[in-house]
DNA sequence: CAATATCACTTAATGCATTAAGAGACGGCA
DNA sequence: TGCCGTCTCTTAATGCATTAAGTGATATTG
């Protein structure tokens, strides 16, 4: 259903009402300007006439400013909102945002764009979720604009993120504690490859610095700290945070002989998963196999049996965000604590 | 992090390289209208001193387009991303305008400002979920942009939408092939009011004429066509589909004297929520009480026991939207089919 | 009363790019 | 040779609003 048809300009709303274009503007940006009376005629007016407020698109190019917030998210958008965590970190954004009368623009990663469409010039600054690719952060870094980092950093901009090492670490130290004999990581991209596999050793911190490798590293040091050690052939990796991919490294991963009797998984989609085909596999959790998880999202708690993970604010990372970048939160980087929740799956 | 310094513009870039602003701008947009050298050097030119293409302010006040759509939800953004069926449906609208190199702009919806921003101008068109109020509609439809209505109907305008009385009614008479003494109904929205409560007869259908009203419907006449009936007292009303509000009117329901051994739960949240607390009251599902659910969201079939639900394509209404709106799919109004899923819960 | 402040509004420059129409240069063709 | 069609690039009008500076009129003050 399109219909065409010019739509109204300030410039009419002035010549109609025998006013100036200044005066219409200022009716709708600064009511201080004009006496009220005209103020609220020249409001009413436009409302009968169907002028709905300035062409946003004009405003933006005098002012600079549009009331939007760019969100990239480095994975593809559709992915994006199938994922819990990055769920409840869009839900924090938009809290503080909607509270302030913000719009956010949920930008494709630039990766994947062949025609240029300038979207970055549309916003007031960015919101930028996990690492995107390099030429991505060129173009963001090139618009003089504001940028907060949220799950990774970069020299020189403000950013939220967790210790992801430490906590990896501590809730791999307090699995080991009951000495389990057979240990298996299940984890999330940490090489450059698109099915479950396992990790070899020569594949290790293969890519950028990320999260998942600070939780691997994490889950080492402590497996090390014990006096074992953990092979690349018991590392899977697992391309994306999806059930159906935790689900099938988890299956393949307590199938192997010896089997696991502990699964340190990088997320809690994961984990979530690898309890389901435990069950398929007549296994109980956790007298047969333990397993932790990393987010603490909401079904980690409600699900049967509940699921031992490291807790992570998840939404008070989005609101962090947005409070730094609106300056209500003081302007420096921020490390959020996380917590240790230990649950039935691993007691 | 903000640094202030005026950016190139296209007219820079034409001084400096002694050719037409329209050159430079068509070598970004008409590639047919230069030489191939030409075009090369004026865009390694323009990377070379950091020009990253035209403002898409400037552009979009020329052309009237801009390559984003609006995304009007009809709940606060905070509490759509905690939603699960909300999630699906922008995950489907996703993949399409993701892959048409779109961006989403997620609108607050505009009941809650009190400033004009004028957003809608900023955009190619509207998704609309669910009913907004009357003057979020009317700002809207004044527009003349493309809008696609989803989860409800406008006159004159292409929607996508599924039978909520039939998928209701037909779940809740499967539900009571075994004739069940007590009913109970776990409902969502359903009146005006923002805490969980019973339906009394005379608040029935209050509101505009939504889904749950639809299902609702769907419900009595199941139960009626059984000679039953379902009275006022016996019906929950839910605020938000949250996990939190559905435990709670879960609880107050299966407190009752006499006890429901059915809940027919208007959606899986709520169902899910519903499954435990009859566990924590130490009530077995299905022996003790059966429940039912309404979207089949990803959980219901993972979680244990299996949930009994009324399948609707979720991912699938975002992606029929999306391709009605860009012309794809052909442009009319679509209802989507849904499955009853029997399964644990209720079987 | 003159000088000054305040109010209410206007003038006009400006932000950045798109695009229809036009202008030269050059080769092809009768 | 002269006319025409192609290519390649330029001219200039246009989209819509913001805002600093300015103009008159009225109110205030010493």
């Amino acid at each position: 259903m399109r219909t065409k048809s010019r739509n109204l300009t300030l410039k009419d709303m002035a010549e109609h009402l025998c006013v100036s274009t200044a005066t219409v503007s200022n009716a709708f940006n600064c009511p201080s300007q004009l006496s009220k009376e005209l103020r609220e005629h020249i409001l009413a007016e436009c409302r009968a006439l169907g002028y709905l407020g300035p062409n946003a698109a004009a405003r933006s190019l005098r002012t600079g400013r549009t009331g939007i917030i760019g969100v990239t998210l480095s994975n593809y958008l559709s992915y994006t909102f199938t994922d819990p965590v990055a769920n409840q970190f869009l839900q924090g954004l938009a809290e503080i945002f909607e509270a302030r009368e913000y719009s956010l623009l949920i930008m494709p990663s630039r990766d994947h764009m062949k025609e240029v469409k300038g979207y970055e010039s549309f916003v007031d600054g960015f919101i930028v979720y996990g690492p995107p690719q390099q030429q991505t952060l060129e173009r963001l870094i090139h618009q003089h604009k504001s940028i907060i980092t949220v799950d990774f950093e970069i020299d020189g901009y403000l950013s939220v993120n967790v210790d992801n090492y430490s906590s990896a670490r501590d809730c791999a130290a307090h699995a080991l504690k009951t000495a389990p004999r057979q240990i298996a990581v299940l984890g999330l991209r940490m090489i450059d490859c698109n099915r479950v596999c396992r990790i070899h050793e020569q594949q290790l911190f293969d890519g950028q610095c990320t999260i998942t490798v600070q939780r691997l590293q994490g889950f080492i040091d402590a497996v090390e700290a014990c006096g074992a050690s953990l092979p690349g052939e018991r590392i899977w990796h697992v391309p994306d945070n999806t059930h159906v991919l935790g689900y099938q490294a988890a299956r393949e991963a307590l199938m192997c002989s010896p089997r696991p009797d502990l699964l340190l998984c990088m997320s809690d989609r994961i984990a979530l998963a690898a309890i389901q085909a435990a069950r398929h596999l007549d296994l109980k959790v956790p007298e047969d196999v333990r397993i932790t998880g990393f987010d603490d999202i909401p079904e980690a708690g409600t699900q049967h049996p509940t699921l031992t993970t490291v807790h992570q604010q998840s939404v008070g990372k989005g609101r962090t965000a947005a409070e730094i970048f609106l300056g209500i939160e003081e302007e420096k980087s921020v490390v959020l604590p996380t917590e240790l929740m230990v649950r039935e799956s691993c007691p």
